[in-house]
DNA sequence: TCTGGGGTCCTAGGACCC
DNA sequence: TCTGGGGTCCTAGGACCC
């Protein structure tokens, strides 16, 4: 006997901040923790299952956490510390096999085809793929092995927190159906809405709407999408394709800002950053987006495309303030401000000429060695009066 | 309770070209 | 003088995920 059809894992880190946290500080094992901006307008980033019993979840504002949840630790979020916990989680996941797709910092699907011969079957090897996990690294991880990816990652949601699924090949309808609609990824708030009008609950109620009405309630990609998966219709391949698409900054405010001149600088710290993020990356963008949220909460966006692509904090800092004057937001409180970059290209790709940022590009590469060298604050723009500038570390 | 930061993908209208 | 259909790019907004 060889060979195993359950060839697709869901790798899911469990709670993983607070684990990252809990590595470092034995103490805080066994209590309630959570992770999230602690400023008036921060939100929960992770929770302990501790919290979590109590009805703390991601997403919600701090302070709704703190009232039901009073004697939890709370902590800031060191991203810094995440990103490095998740390199090491990717380099075990990486040493059962080449094929693996990450879908965030603590999350990923596994195609484990190439272990066929060397596990008796798909417990074993989600079960050794979480061992290895916590020998290496120490974090917990939940495995959801299945014939494909829908079904795999609902397996691992239902592994959690600490376990392993395992859907045997055959028995995916019967696992799906009685789930609801909302399991499904990509059905969030307003999907849901729709699809309750439709008397949609669970997932087989889903399964029995014709796939032309979803197509025309909902769109055609997502109405065909969520036909196809309700079915366990998935053949999506997992795909090691991890180019990035668009690079963004952004901050929301403890107070709204009013001040222009406190908004112009605040573009100028954005610009900084997220120019020195595409020259690390080796990337330049042509498309700018502007991104304002305003006191009540609504949101405006304004992009520009450039002529040529860029890296330069001094073009970004330019379109940005461009496209801040054609949002009617001036004089009205703004509470976040965001920039970001699409339409990247290596930064190695052939050029024309830009005359307007020319000169620019030496200028910041100096002052990106100069960081290196001293540390992110060691030097930015003369507006900034040295309170900010380029990244951490 | 009052809503983070970093992303991906989709829709839809208008411009422009063939 | 009036009118095709398709493709691509740009822009704004929205849904969704972790």
């Amino acid at each position: 006997v060889s060979g195993f059809d359950e060839h697709i894992a869901h790798v899911d880190m469990d709670a993983f901040f607070v684990e990252v946290e809990r590595r470092r500080r034995p103490g805080l094992r066994g209590r309630a923790v959570v992770v999230g901006g602690l400023g008036n307008r921060g939100v929960v980033a992770s929770a302990s299952y501790e919290a979590r019993r109590r009805g703390v979840r991601s997403a919600m504002p701090i302070v709704h956490a703190r009232r039901l949840c009073p004697h939890a630790d709370f902590l800031p979020p060191d991203h810094t510390a995440y990103r490095e916990a998740s390199g090491e989680v990717f380099a075990v996941l990486r040493s059962f096999t080449p094929v693996v797709e990450p879908l965030s910092v603590d999350e990923a699907f596994l195609d484990v085809s190439g272990l066929r011969l060397h596990y008796p079957g798909p417990a074993e090897v989600g079960e050794a793929i979480r061992t290895v996990l916590r020998e290496q690294t120490g974090l917990p991880a939940s495995v959801g092995m299945a014939t494909s990816k829908l079904i795999a990652k609902l397996a691992s949601d239902e592994a959690k927190p600490d376990g392993m699924v395992v859907v045997a090949a055959g028995e995916e309808t019967a696992f799906l159906h009685p789930k609801e609609v909302g399991a499904l990824w990509g059905v969030g708030e307003a999907t849901l809405a729709r699809l309750a009008e439709l008397g949609a609950v669970t997932i087989g109620d889903l399964a029995e709407l014709p796939a032309d009405l979803l197509q025309r309630r909902l769109g055609a990609s997502l109405g065909m999408h969520l036909a196809r998966l309700a079915r366990a219709d998935d053949p999506r391949p997992v795909s090691t394709e991890t180019e990035a698409k668009s690079l963004s900054v952004e901050a929301t405010y403890e107070q709204d800002l009013t001040d222009p001149d406190r908004i112009e600088g605040e573009l100028l710290r954005h610009a900084d950053r997220l120019a020195s993020r595409l020259r690390r990356a080796g990337l330049r963008g042509r498309t700018v987006h502007l991104k304002v949220r305003l006191g009540d909460f609504t949101t405006v966006t304004r992009s520009h495309t450039l002529r040529t692509p860029t890296d330069t904090a001094h073009v970004l800092y330019r379109a940005a303030k461009a496209l801040f004057d054609r949002t009617s937001a001036r004089g009205r409180p703004v509470r976040l401000l965001g920039l970001g970059m699409e339409g990247l290209e290596a930064a190695s790709a052939p050029r024309q000429l830009d005359l307007e940022g020319a000169g620019w590009d030496e200028v910041e590469r100096a002052v990106d060695r100069i960081r290196d060298r001293f540390g992110g604050g060691a030097v930015g723009p003369a507006r900034l009066g040295g309170e900010a500038g380029g990244e951490p570390g």
